[in-house]
DNA sequence: AAATTTGCCAACCGCAGGGCA
DNA sequence: ATGCCCTGCGGTTGGCAAATT
């Protein structure tokens, strides 16, 4: 027996919204709040819409002070950044971006930003198709597969930007200038995590130095808060539910499914010239011509402003100190 | 100029999980 | 403990507009 339906779909309008069905969906909401009960809702304004319908309208539409388009690089990085850590957890994303709705930014992820950071693989592998021998068979006669048909696509995006922030010339984690500003209540977090000796983050540091407390959170970010997160144990549980509240949660059931971990493993069991076919590995070298994988389009070095990792802004005009680079939010 | 393809985004769908009786 | 109801989430689809052929 299937699950019974939320509403009456026969009876149910489906489609773009008018303009009056927004005016009386926005009224009332504004006037008696949703009553928490979505389903009622509609048949309470008289409007012939699913509940669902209509909490998603509110949601990502009519409620106040809600975004659209003109993503700023700043966004760009945010999404980028917790899209490594965190992977397709869009509703956690958009907590972190004031006025943008889960929806929007995986729409603007998936039409837009996805290509533009990682439109280069694809078009090697169209190149390599095309170069290469079409029989799927290899001299052994085992099918041959290609990291992208090992790696899950999103398994496969994050590795691959997790390298490109990797990438001394562009690196972040060794580019002291785009580490985010910690706010002093993080820092002392930070230090509870790992109780070993940390440099103040205020410390002048000279280009490519790493030292202390960001070394730490890089490592802590993109390493072991992905791999804990991802299911890349090794017995360590950083996301310990006592420091992590909120992502702790999230993360630990991951018995019974293929980890990033083991998609990487088997990525790279693969022969060289496989894990070579992505631009993430080959420019990885550091070799001048190849090194600014992230400046696909109009992110060259020049323009790369070194301060778009600095969300601290964004993050205080909500009030709570949500610290992107881990992930979670700390009520202050 | 017409036809076709591509890009974008709003909206839908189905599932999972929490709350409650 | 169980089942139902509702909400929230992420994946997917459909339709419109712009770009390309």
């Amino acid at each position: 027996m299937g699950r019974a339906p939320c509403c009456d779909k026969a009876n149910v309008k489906k489609g773009p919204w008018s303009p009056e069905e927004d005016a009386k969906l926005k009224a009332y909401i504004e006037k008696y709040g949703t009553g928490n009960n979505w389903i009622a809702l509609p048949q309470k304004i008289g409007l012939k819409r699913c509940g669902k319908s209509c909490r998603l309208r509110w949601l990502n539409y009519l409620r106040p002070n809600i975004k659209h388009g003109g993503f700023s690089e700043e966004e760009d990085n945010i999404i980028c950044s917790l899209y490594i850590s965190i992977g397709s957890r869009w509703s956690i994303i958009a907590a972190q971006l004031p006025g943008r709705t889960d929806n929007d930014i995986k729409n603007y992820w998936n039409t837009r930003l996805k290509k533009k950071l990682l439109g280069r693989r694809k078009n090697s592998n169209i190149n390599r198709l095309s170069t290469t021998s079409h029989d799927p068979k290899d001299t052994n006669g085992i099918e041959e597969k290609s990291c992208s048909s090992i790696l899950s696509d999103s398994a496969l995006e994050r590795l691959q930007l997790h390298m490109q922030l990797q990438n001394p010339n562009i690196c972040f984690y060794n580019n002291v200038s785009m580490w985010p500003k910690l706010l002093p209540l993080q820092e002392k977090m930070v230090q509870t995590i790992n109780p070993r000796q940390f440099a103040s983050p205020s410390t002048q540091l000279g280009q490519g130095q790493k030292v202390g407390i960001y070394e730490q959170i890089s490592n802590l970010n993109m390493d072991n808060l992905m791999d804990s997160s991802l299911g890349f144990n090794n017995g360590r549980n950083l996301l310990d539910s006592t420091i992590v509240p909120s992502l702790a949660g999230i993360e630990q059931s991951n018995e019974g499914i293929q980890t990033f971990q083991g998609e990487i493993d088997v990525g790279f069991q693969q022969p060289e010239e496989s894990i070579a076919e992505f631009d993430c590995f080959k420019e990885i070298d550091c070799s001048k011509n190849n090194s600014i994988w992230w400046s696909n389009d109009q992110l060259d070095s020049k323009s790369v402003s070194l301060n778009a990792w600095d969300c601290t802004s964004v993050l205080r005009s909500k009030g709570t100190y949500e610290d992107y680079v881990l992930g979670y939010n700390l009520e202050c």
